[in-house]
DNA sequence: CGTGTCACG
DNA sequence: ACGTACGTGACACGG
């Protein structure tokens, strides 16, 4: 990264970047870290870092390498970053990026600067308090297992509960894995077993939940607590993923829990400062969105100008309801297939995600079709151009490349095709809430408005901002949020203010 | 350090 | 006959 040197010398708003020149040429084809891109774009393969530092236990600081060492290495390093500048800079150009990368992907550097530096408040004494309660149910639920069992095993292994279920207590549905030959114990297993009648699965269940929200949630959040602030500060990588979206480190804050109650707790101790609220800003379906835009599906388009409740529109359609017929049943359908189009699924996943017979998944995607012509012709040509070019494009032009769609392993190409698929509508939106996040921050301060925004979430921005401007934020937020790109369908947001973070939605 | 599992969108 | 919905990151287990 070329960089003014600003701020004591620390790089925030680079002149140029060749992980991100790099990144939005060609996302999806490979990573985009220095030592990589000199391999494949000069022939030269750089010092290794561990050469210069030592590997293993005899690793030693930085500033500790002698200084012939850390001369070669430091001055390899920048030489070899002008020298990738100038061979990727132009091609930026002749390959159509251009505009993203400056426009879009160049900006987002010192906003996503500013949002790991603000961080947010986490409240430890909450976290403390639902550790405790945790830990007591652990306990609880461990001992009742070992009693269903008639002895102490380790509820924590995969290995010891396959064996306990399908070997000792002989039960069906013992699927082995194909690499290690273990059997399968995941929570799609442990609910069938659950749902005959098995005590020990609901239990295991039960217990596995409160173990992941405790150790990485609880525990992991707590030490992650920057005690000069009490806020949490996460690394936001940007040329990570191979569709456009951000990725979240050390810790991830873009998995925090929500969808179950104890879930929710934790999300509850994400705070706002005394005098503050968090303000959520999400995209409504956008993905959805995306596909009536770009396979110009008239029903989708029209019942999203409208404001339908997507999913029972198209449970009306695919099972020919009257609207007012639809009930809760046939909109849980037609949003799993709803879903599952956007992931380019087969009939065989999508009734086992519906728990019906394959034969009747095929129908129900037949049915789809039928009713959506669109879509079928739109994933045809996706997938017919990732064939021709290796790449896809989103709604914005970014390429995706998608090397697997030539490959002679048919699971791993069907595998490439399903991701062709997705990638447009992923990638879209990733690109969608970009182009919000460079420019929310300019409009809040041309309004006069103090808050800052800490997170993005893939669909989801959260600001903290002083209660007495948290509606005039939103107002902003919206408005720059619904107007950064023209579909044939509008851009929906919502938004929701509170003390924490679940309260705000 | 690979595997299984599971948290989110 | 096969394996089966897209994209991530963190943790525990066990060799």
């Amino acid at each position: 990264m070329l960089c003014r040197a600003e701020n004591g010398g620390i790089a925030v708003a680079p002149i140029d970047d060749t992980m991100l020149i790099s990144y939005a040429m060609e996302a999806g084809r490979r990573g985009h870290g220095m030592d990589e891109l000199a391999v494949e774009h000069l022939a030269h393969r750089p010092i290794a870092f561990d050469q210069v530092t030592g590997t293993g236990r005899a690793r030693i600081t930085f500033d500790r390498v002698a200084l012939d060492k850390a001369t070669e290495y430091a001055a390899e390093d920048a030489d070899v970053t002008l020298r990738l500048w100038g061979v990727l800079k132009p091609r930026l150009r002749t390959d159509g990026s251009l505009a993203l990368y400056e426009q879009v992907e160049r900006r987002m550097v010192p906003v996503l600067r500013d949002m790991e530096l603000a961080g947010i408040r986490v409240d430890g004494a909450e976290l403390a308090r639902i550790g405790e309660d945790f830990s007591g149910r652990l306990v609880v639920l461990e001992k009742q297992a070992h009693d269903l069992v008639g002895r102490p095993f380790n509820v924590g292994s995969p290995k010891q509960l396959g064996e306990i279920l399908f070997d000792e207590m002989g039960l069906k549905g013992g699927r082995r894995s194909k690499l290690s030959g273990a059997y399968s114990t995941d929570a799609a297993v442990l609910e069938e077993l659950a749902a005959q009648g098995v005590e020990l699965a609901r239990t295991v269940l039960d217990w596995r939940q409160l173990a992941k929200l405790k150790s990485t949630y609880v525990e992991g959040l707590a030490a992650a607590i920057d005690p000069r602030d009490g806020r949490v500060h996460t690394d936001f990588a940007m040329a990570v993923t191979s569709t456009g979206r951000l990725s979240s480190t050390e810790p991830n804050l873009q998995n925090i829990p929500i969808r179950t109650e104890e879930g929710a707790r934790i999300r509850r101790a994400f705070v706002a400062e005394p005098g503050n609220v968090l303000l959520a800003a999400d995209y409504s379906q956008i993905e959805l969105r995306l596909l009536a835009h770009m396979a110009e599906v008239p029903a989708l388009v029209e019942a999203f100008h409208r404001g339908q409740d997507i999913h029972a529109r198209t449970a009306a359609d695919i099972f020919r309801l009257a609207p007012e017929a639809v009930d809760r049943e046939a909109r849980r359908r037609a949003k799993t297939i709803n879903f599952g189009i956007i992931y380019g699924m087969s009939a065989f996943g999508l009734a086992a995600r519906l728990g019906i017979p394959p034969g009747e998944a095929r129908g129900i995607i037949d049915a789809y079709f039928t009713q959506y012509p669109g879509i079928r012709d739109s994933m045809e040509r996706v997938k017919e151009e990732a064939r021709t070019h290796g790449f896809v494009r989103t709604a914005f032009g970014r390429k995706i490349w998608v090397p697997d769609i030539a490959a002679k392993d048919a699971v791993r190409r069907a595998g490439a095709e399903r991701a062709a698929i997705n990638a447009p509508f992923q990638g879209g939106a990733a690109e969608v809430i970009k182009r919000a996040m460079v420019r929310v921050p300019l409009a809040l301060r041309d309004a006069g408005l103090t808050g800052r925004m800490l997170l993005q979430v893939h669909d989801e921005l959260v600001f903290e901002v002083p209660e007495a401007e948290a509606e005039a934020t939103g107002a902003v937020v919206r408005r720059i949020m619904e107007g950064v790109a023209t579909l044939r369908v509008p851009l929906a947001v919502e938004i929701g203010t509170g003390r924490s973070w679940a309260d705000a939605h």
